[in-house]
RNA sequence: GUGGCCAUAGUUUAACGGUAAAACUGCGGAUUGUGGAUCCGCUAUCGAGGGUUCAACUCCCUCUGGCCACCCCA
């Protein structure tokens, strides 16, 4: 019936185009990518109705909407750090997406990528720099110091669970708007803390059946780590000419990076450079060793790794980061794991930043963190729920509710109503008349039973249930439905 | 930000320098009290713009987007 009408607007929607297209062709594309404040908005003003107007904006690069098919991996993944997070006594803090820009620049760094190819920064309305958080450590140290949370017990421990907004060129794992789960623990420089957020991320995921190995290391006081650095670079020069391309820029660029190097011509230069544990004050050796003694004492497993250092530029001492463990990828006989490309990145980063909160102007607070990447951890969910065929989203059961003839059909509403209000989960479909469409659509949704309200039963007061697996129908009293109902289910539930 | 590969219906994939084929899904139907079977019908001017050509989805360029590597990070 509407196959005609949509015919013709889309021909007319392709018409509009190329007329619109025609016209300014002599323009070259730079011009028409020019902002236009003002005409921005009109095409949006339009009244919708008529039909629509032109292109379909395409999804922003980067960006991503989550499905209803995406919606139980989500759910899982929140439920399961909410569960963690509050188990551990961690308080949930939501801080807003929007802050003053200099708020991330300070705390963050200015050189780093994140702050000076990354953020999202703009003008506000008001003429405000503000920048769209691209983490959250910045915003809760803001949120700790202006409402006076160093008054309270310490050590203050806070989670959140939200978006973030990184320009990054976007690539598996990696998107423009991320989201991740975060803890926060405020006033304590303890290596208990730093052991006990490095467990919430661990049992976090485990208990989403991911196992992972968490590597450590300890980056020091600011100045262990500038003369580290000094001596690092140092090295590096004189070795330069054994070094690849990437390393010789390195030595200027992220001189630590290069211990990373992943080219084998690069590495017995790089075994030989100097390592920052031996650059580290005793105080914060010593510091480090509890905190792996803290780790050994709760059986999460952990490596050392002396490359390891974090992009942002306010921690200090511990940082850590985990990683899923490769041994435990269940591996096909020579085809790559098809969605597997994440693994190589880290699910989870963290550290010690004793520094930060006095520095954006609080009182001197040490504190410790941890970031995790939602959608990284989901790209292993899914890969999982591929391997094994065990679909989280298949959560079958629900009823559907189906009538025929016009009296039924005006009794369905109501009595979809009262089966909401105790809880029962319904499909229906009022539009359709013929039953057989009805259970056909019954069928689609999985549902186990559908109710039946026909000519006979709305006047007999009954109803019929129907076993969708096995085709057994039985009549009840209306009255006795809710009843009858939560024996089938609760049966079902029980297989 | 740099480099490589890619872009056809909602999805997955064809073909061809002369206006596109199929599968799955969706919707409608096969005489309104019965589903998961079958059958029929409908749904794409081929990411956008420009160029070459009598003619382009098919060749070239630009843009946009996707994936991957680097970079960086979660």
């Amino acid at each position: 019936m509407l196959k005609k009408p949509m015919k013709k607007i889309k021909k007319a929607v392709k018409s509009d185009t190329k007329k619109r297209a025609e016209e300014p062709a002599k323009k070259n594309i730079q011009e028409e990518k020019k902002p236009i404040p003002a005409a921005g908005l009109e095409d949006d003003e339009q009244p919708v109705i008529k039909g629509p107007k032109g292109k379909l904006p395409s999804l922003l690069r980067g960006m991503k909407d989550v499905m209803p098919k995406d919606w139980p991996y989500w759910k899982k993944i929140y439920h399961t750090a909410e569960n963690i997070a509050e188990a551990y006594g961690f308080g949930y803090l939501e801080t807003p997406v929007l802050e003053e820009a200099s708020l991330f620049i300070r705390s963050i760094g200015r050189g780093t990528d994140i702050i000076e190819k990354e953020m999202y920064v703009f003008d506000d309305r008001d003429g405000t720099r503000v920048g769209m958080r691209p983490e959250f450590t910045a915003g809760a140290v803001r949120a700790y110091i202006s409402h006076g949370m160093h008054t309270l017990p310490q050590p203050v421990k806070l989670w959140s669970f939200g978006q973030l907004f990184r320009h990054d060129r976007p690539q598996a794992g990696r998107y423009r708007q991320l989201h991740q789960f975060n803890c926060e623990s405020f006033g304590a420089h303890d290596p208990a803390v730093d052991a006990e957020l490095i467990v919430v991320a661990y049992n976090f995921l485990r208990d989403l059946g991911i196992e992972t190995t968490v590597q450590m290391n300890s980056i020091g006081t600011p100045e262990d780590r500038q003369n580290y650095l000094v001596e690092l670079t140092g090295y590096l020069r004189t070795k330069r000419s054994y070094l690849c391309e990437d390393c010789k820029k390195r030595i200027t660029r992220n001189p630590l990076r290069a211990l990373d190097c992943k080219n084998e011509s690069c590495r017995p230069t790089l075994e030989e450079a100097p390592q920052i544990v031996d650059w580290l004050s005793d105080a914060s050796k010593n510091y480090f060793m509890k905190v792996l003694e803290f780790l050994d004492e709760l059986e999460v497993p952990y490596t050392l790794k002396p490359t390891l250092v974090r992009g942002l530029d306010y921690y200090t001492e511990t940082v850590f980061e985990i990683y899923e463990d490769p041994s435990t990828h269940s591996v096909r006989s020579g085809q790559a794991p098809p969605v597997a490309e994440g693994q190589q990145s880290a699910l989870c980063g963290g550290g010690r930043y004793d520094l930060l909160v006095e520095e954006l102007g609080g009182p001197p607070t040490p504190a410790c963190g941890f970031a995790l990447g939602v959608e990284r951890v989901m790209t292993i969910l899914r890969r999982k729920a591929e391997e094994n065929k065990d679909k989280i989203e298949k959560e079958s059961g629900g009823i559907f509710f189906a009538h025929l003839g016009e009296q039924a059909r005006r009794r369905t509403l109501k009595m979809i109503e009262d089966l909401r209000r105790d809880g029962v989960v319904l499909h229906h479909c009022l539009g359709k008349t013929a039953l057989k469409a009805q259970l056909e659509l019954a069928n689609k949704f999985g549902v186990a039973y559908t109710l039946i309200l026909g000519q006979k039963e709305a006047q007999d007061g009954t109803i019929i249930i129907r076993d969708m697996e096995s085709g057994i129908q039985e009549i009840v009293d209306q009255k006795k439905l809710k009843s009858e109902l939560e024996k089938k289910t609760k049966n079902t539930k029980h297989n």
